[in-house]
DNA sequence: CGATTGACGTACG
DNA sequence: TCGTACGCCAATC
C-alpha cells in the first residue's frame, strides 16, 4: 500500500457510504462527496469507485448514480446492461439508461444518514 | 515533475 | 431552456 493514509481514508470512506445505499435506492456522486467532505470533489467519488472493481464485500457502484439520475458508470461494470439489471432487480425503473421517479429513490447520505 | 484525464457539478451566456 | 466553460482533487501518462 503505497497511499497515503489520508488517500485509503477517502476511498474506504466511499466505499462505506456507497454500502450503506438502502436497496431500492440510489445517491449521487456530488452527495457521497459533499457527506465526506471533500466539496465539490464529486470527480474523485468516481474514481473511488473506478477502484471499486474486485472490493470486498462488494460495493453496490450501481446505486451510484449522477445527479440526473443517469447511469453514467454503467460502461465500468462488467457489462454496460450490468448496472442496469441489478438496478431493476432491486426494484428500481431505469429507461433508457436513466433511473426513472429519481427523485423518490434518492438517498443523500448527508440527510438520510445524518 | 508537468500535463492530461476522469463513473461530476455548478455557473454563466 | 439549452449549450458551453470552468472548478475539484487525485491518479496516470
Amino acid at each position: 500500500m503505497s497511499y497515503s493514509d489520508k488517500t485509503y481514508s477517502f476511498f474506504e470512506n466511499v466505499y462505506e457510504v456507497v454500502r450503506l445505499i438502502p436497496k431500492g435506492r440510489v445517491t449521487s456522486y456530488g452527495a457521497i462527496a459533499k457527506y465526506i467532505g471533500s466539496g465539490g470533489s464529486s470527480r474523485m467519488v468516481g474514481w473511488a469507485m473506478n477502484a471499486a472493481h474486485g472490493q470486498r464485500p462488494k460495493v453496490p457502484a450501481q446505486r451510484v448514480v449522477n445527479r440526473v439520475g443517469l447511469l453514467t458508470g454503467r460502461h465500468h461494470f462488467e457489462t454496460p446492461e450490468t448496472m442496469q439489471h441489478l438496478l431493476e432487480k432491486e426494484g428500481i425503473t431505469v429507461v433508457n439508461h436513466q433511473v426513472q421517479n429519481f427523485k423518490k429513490v434518492i438517498w443523500d447520505p448527508s440527510v438520510e444518514l445524518l
